[in-house]
Formats: structure tokens, C-alpha cells, sequence
DNA sequence: GTCTATATAATGATAGAC
DNA sequence: GTCTATCATTATATAGAC
């Protein structure tokens, strides 16, 4: 019938698992044809260049992130608690981080290294994640809220960056610990 | 005659710089042929994969290190004065960092998304800088010294990548600033 | 040692039947 | 909307003259 199946999702989970996995320029489009079990020829259907999947995909990044947001603000009225439910979260994905690195910050290298118009896109979930840490700082009363965030996040990517290629993953669990401490001495 | 000309190290230097600036992945031969002034059939001479000559440039990395390191350790005694000489080279390179991230870093990210063998020599790099990060911290009587390697590095490079992402030397700038007034404190 | 021409393979993208 | 077949391009790598 006209109505769209659910091959459009299917794509853009496989597109946004193997750009994580193996890289936005070593991902083919038929490695996501694939792993979606969408044929070459249709994935073109749902989107016209590989540059619109990855633009999706950081849209997906983005959508994800909102929605996390929103169930974690519901749960958990304290700024400092909002926090610590969020390093609790990267401790979750602590494995997928030191196999693949974080599956933005690694995105928006790559692509600002291709040249791409689509860097855009990606940084700006890193952007979003920026603001809303920082608005927690501030919410905590801290005017140094933006310098806070510059740390935690920087701390954050740093060690995955490192987990991977030292292939260990306790420099992150370490790292976490770290700032778990540091958060709630604030 | 002979006698090598200096093509293998003008295309060792093109290949540097182009992994660092494009990407590994973004960088075809082609690209290292027009920068070097090396015909495209006579990089096969040099070096008879793109893999090897990616392994080439990790060894450059790692050459230009210890290089650093000798000059660094003959010049400064002191294990902190080392350290704060070392944070200030990487201010030098703080609009390159901006602009496509930490070379060895973000090559490491690279190379283990594409799953290539020769990710562990790039890894090496990166380890053998923290190895030498961490003789320093130990030298000063530290016995957490590899924890603290650790959050310093994760700290620079995560830096970089924010740096880069967010557009915004300063972010490195106010980093540097930051871990050179932690390491003062140590 | 050097370089031109080209083989070979892979990939993004399209055409067009159904 | 779906899918097969294929085009056009690009890239790694090689052959072989000089």
C-alpha cells in the first residue's frame, strides 16, 4: 500500500550503528543496504545522497538526545543529580565507547575532516549536550558554569579517545569516578 | 644517480600532513602525489601500499617525539618544569588542533574504525607519549602518576576534539591555562 | 630510479521494469 | 514503493618504457 514501511527507520539505524562502528567513509551504502536488508537501489528511495543519511543521523543523535533529556529533567528535579544520572548513563555505554569512541564527538572529527557541509549538523549535538550540562551548572549557582562544562566534556571525550586507543576500558570507568566525585563536591 | 633523492621524505611530509588535515580515509594517493611533486606511479617506488605509508608516518610521529623529548630533557631538568614546557608546545599548536584535531589522536580514531592493522602503530604514539607523561609525574614522587597521565591527556585531547567541533580556540586555550596552574599545584 | 599509461576493483548514484 | 541491472567515477595498484 502507500503507506511508508519501516525501511526508513531500518536504514537510518543500521547507517547510524556503522558510521559509530566502522566510520562515516568506510561505511558503504551497501554495507547499511546490508545490514537494513533495504536493497541498494531502494535506499536511494529514502534518501537521495549518502550526505542526507548522515544529516539524518545526527538528527537521530540529536532526537535522542532531546528525549533523554526529557525523561531524565522528569525523574530528577536537581540540577547535581541530573548530572550524576548522566555520567551513570556514559558508564552504561562504557564498552561501546572504548571499542568505537563516542558516536558524536568521533563523527564530528571525521566529517569536519572530510570538509563536509554535514560537519554542521553534527556539531551541533555536541553543541546541544554542551548547553544543557551547562545549564545544569548554572542551575547549581555556578557563574563559571560554561569553563565547568569545557572540562567535563573535554574529560569525557578525552578519555574515550584514550580508552580506544589504549585499549583499556577503565581509563574511562576511572575517569567517571573522577568526575562523580567532582560533580558532587561542587 | 643512485643515491635516494629526498622524494620518500617529501612524500613522507605531504602524507603527514594530508592524514592530519583530510583524514586518512579522504586522502587518496593522488592527493599525496600533487603535494609532494611525486609522480603518482612513483609513490609505488617509496611505498608499495597506502597502509605502508601510513605506517611510515606513525613512525615519523613517534621519530618526532623522542626527538622533542631528548631536547626537552637536555634543556629542563625538573620533571614539572618538563611538563610545563610540554603544555606550552602544545599552545604553540593550538590553531592547528582547532582546525583538525590532535594528528596522532584522531589518527588513532581513525585507523581502529577501519579496523586496519595498522591502527596499533598509531596506538603506540599515543602510548609512548603517555608513558613518558606519566615517567614525569612518577619522577615527581607521585605514585598515582599513571592517574594522573590520564586525566591529563584525556583532558588535551578531548580539548581538541571540543575545540574543534565548537569552533573555538579558546577552549584549548583556557585548558592549557587550567591544567598548567594543576600541574604548578602538584 | 623515474614516470606514463592503464588494469582492476569498488562505490555512489541512476534507469527503468514491475 | 520496490528492486535489478548498470552506469560513471574514482582510487589503489601494476606494467613496462626510459
Amino acid at each position: 500500500m502507500a503507506r511508508s514501511s519501516d525501511k526508513r527507520e531500518r536504514l537510518l539505524d543500521a547507517a547510524r550503528t556503522l558510521f559509530h562502528t566502522q566510520g562515516f567513509a568506510q561505511t558503504t551504502l551497501a554495507d547499511i543496504s546490508a545490514a537494513s536488508g533495504v536493497p541498494l537501489g531502494n535506499v536511494y528511495y529514502y534518501f537521495k545522497t549518502k550526505d542526507e543519511l548522515v544529516e539524518a543521523v545526527a538528527a537521530d543523535h540529536e532526537a535522542q538526545f532531546q528525549q533523554f533529556v526529557e525523561e531524565l529533567e522528569a525523574a530528577e528535579p536537581s540540577p547535581k543529580g541530573r548530572l550524576l544520572r548522566y555520567l551513570a548513563t556514559i558508564h552504561e555505554q562504557r564498552d561501546s565507547l572504548k571499542s568505537h569512541g563516542c558516536p558524536v564527538g568521533t563523527l564530528c572529527l571525521e566529517l569536519a575532516k572530510a570538509g563536509a557541509a554535514t560537519a554542521e549538523k553534527a556539531d551541533a549535538v555536541l553543541r546541544l549536550k554542551f548547553d544543557w550540562l551547562e545549564a545544569q551548572f548554572r542551575a547549581m549557582g555556578r557563574d563559571d558554569a560554561s569553563f565547568l562544562t569545557e572540562r567535563l566534556l573535554a574529560s569525557l571525550q578525552g578519555s574515550a579517545l584514550l580508552a580506544n586507543a589504549l585499549n583499556d576500558c577503565d581509563i574511562i570507568c576511572r575517569n567517571l569516578h573522577w568526575s562523580r566525585q567532582w560533580v558532587e563536591a561542587l
